[in-house]
DNA sequence: TTCCAAGTTAAGAATAATTCTAAATTACGC
DNA sequence: GCGTAATTTAGAATTATTCTTAACTTGGAA
């Protein structure tokens, strides 16, 4: 806690009480909260934040390299703490999203004629499945 | 043209004029537009076309499995008439999307860890890069 | 410790993508 | 040509996100 605080002021990250929530909330999540799960979780200890405050910190945090914006989801954006490169799952059905951390970086070689026209600064596979739950409901229905 | 208005017919998928212009729009179509691009473009040939008709039909044709919806771009959905698996680079900068049809099956698997908690049913790999008239744009600005 | 500038917050308006509604219209098999 | 089921339209509604502006904090400097 004092070692997250102390890392954003090394940083020149104005720390204001509602940006400490939503650092709180944040870190070691492996949810992949979208902006409105992290609204609603801060909105109980700051009443009246707003969705500006939100998403300004996650800007904020998104240039700073801290957090990932993951673009899986087509209703919305969703966010993960872990700035390490990696990759996700995401359930088709009830769109839970999990991390894949396995390294596919030697694979994922681009041919000469996609190169050319685009000089590559990185990538991110999607995986899609069906989460246990939503199997579970499946075989209910049967 | 023909071909085209056969395949759909044989697929129990009533023609309207609106539909055929979008079909003929996509058909082939290597741009990857938003319902956006298809709208105006249609708009030109139907000028009372409603965003619902663009919408319906894109849900419809990949319902149908004949257009893919790619959630590459986090402002909107962009559509592929081609329906054959395949990834995409999209440009950082500009937002412009490219078709990479090399073949990762093979080292796209996933960990027992993973597969245990999700029934894989498909992946997409989203490359990041810089277009060529992008890294023109940048020389320029030094 | 107090002060101040720059950055941040809050409320709500604005924007943009997408979906929904309900009534009018149309495609197409019979 | 008819009837029905599907489709279209206009516009309202919804949802995610961004913008605006005035008031308020933070953290460094005096």
């Amino acid at each position: 806690m004092k070692e997250l605080i102390q890392k954003y002021k090394d940083k020149g990250f104005k720390l204001t009480p509602q940006r400490l929530a939503i650092l709180k909330f944040m870190d070691g999540n492996t949810s992949h909260p979208a902006a409105d799960d992290i609204y609603r979780h801060i909105k109980k200890e700051y009443p009246t934040v707003s969705f500006a405050t939100v998403y300004n910190t996650l800007e904020a945090l998104r240039d700073k390299g801290e957090i990932q914006e993951i673009t899986i989801d087509p209703l919305k954006k969703h966010y993960d703490p872990n700035p390490k490169p990696h990759h996700h799952i995401i359930c088709v059905k009830c769109n839970k999203i999990g991390d894949v951390f396995e390294d596919y970086s030697e694979a994922l070689r681009l041919p000469y004629h996609i190169t050319d026209k685009f000089k590559p600064v990185g990538n991110h596979i999607d995986f899609y499945g069906i989460c246990r739950e939503c199997q579970k409901k499946e075989k209910r229905r049967n």
